[in-house]
DNA sequence: AGCCGGTATATGAGAATGCATATAATGGAC
DNA sequence: GTCCATTATATGCATTCTCATATACCGGCT
């Protein structure tokens, strides 16, 4: 790569650059699923949210708030809207009254199916060119990255 | 990685899983991005403007759209407001009225810099672990994924 | 010159988001 | 039981984003 002496406009060093290389590729990545999404009329938000769920639901809004990585003020307004919308069941804890356990409903696990199918119908457009070896590769280091990040 | 098989809650495979990944994985960045931002007063919608105008400034807005992949409603505007606060300046082009040169103030390319070592010092910590090698290989997986969704 | 389709930017209205704070419920000290 | 600090969720307000549309300007045609 050799990035270390290669200059762009400004006589900045490209290496200046990589964070700016990072932010876009979380800025595409974004944009590919938000454009998948949008025809099903839905958002990344919510998609997250509907992965969580399939994962595993019954768990509350603050446990979504972690897994999806949302703050929960959005999350709470989210999840109203989504019950309106009969996507997911809201239901106070028995145990105890302040948490909200929240569930997929039919209609909402069949949402994420479906839509399950389209994102991963582009994601392999996202990994066009990648050997079996590469994807590995690219998945090795993905979670890394993730990891560091969680840390 | 196997992950052909791999069963999760509820009976789907792992693989159905892979777009919440990247998904999650490209949400994650933004967030450290925006964390890294805050304090300084800054979004990364902000930053990415100003690293666009960095790498070559006196561009038209419609030029910044498509670099820093923004709607040009959405942009207008940040650019209204970062000139009201002198970190841009926007000129009619001479050629033609209709477009508008956008250009980096000093306070702006100064803004820029300083959140660059920021930017970067937290990047670093995203490689924790990486040894040369290994941030050889990332990059060239993050440009080719890159590539592959831009084409 | 005047009209017109096309292009560049701006603006308006509504939804989504972030931050601060309010409400509701818990568990424990007394 | 009652008070209080803590936790879980909801709400208010200001800001930002998205979508549709308006305004301003260009270049070519007549």
């Amino acid at each position: 790569m050799r990035s270390k002496s290669r200059r762009v406009a400004g006589g900045m060093l490209f290496d200046d650059f990589l964070p700016h290389l990072i932010a876009t590729l979380a800025h595409r990545l974004h944009l590919d699923l938000v454009e998948k999404l949008r025809h099903e009329g839905i958002n990344a938000t919510r998609w997250r949210i509907l992965a969580v769920l399939a994962i595993g639901d019954g768990i509350s809004v603050n446990e979504i708030t972690e897994r999806a990585m949302l703050q929960q003020p959005a999350l709470s307004r989210v999840l109203i809207n989504m019950e309106k919308e009969r996507y997911v069941l809201r239901r106070a804890s028995r145990g105890d009254a302040r948490c909200v356990e929240v569930f997929l409903t039919h209609k909402g696990r069949s949402l994420f199916n479906s839509l399950n199918v389209v994102v991963r119908r582009r994601q392999d457009r996202l990994l066009k060119g990648f050997s079996r070896q590469d994807k590995r590769t690219a998945l090795r280091i993905l979670r890394r990255l993730g990891r560091n990040m969680a840390a």
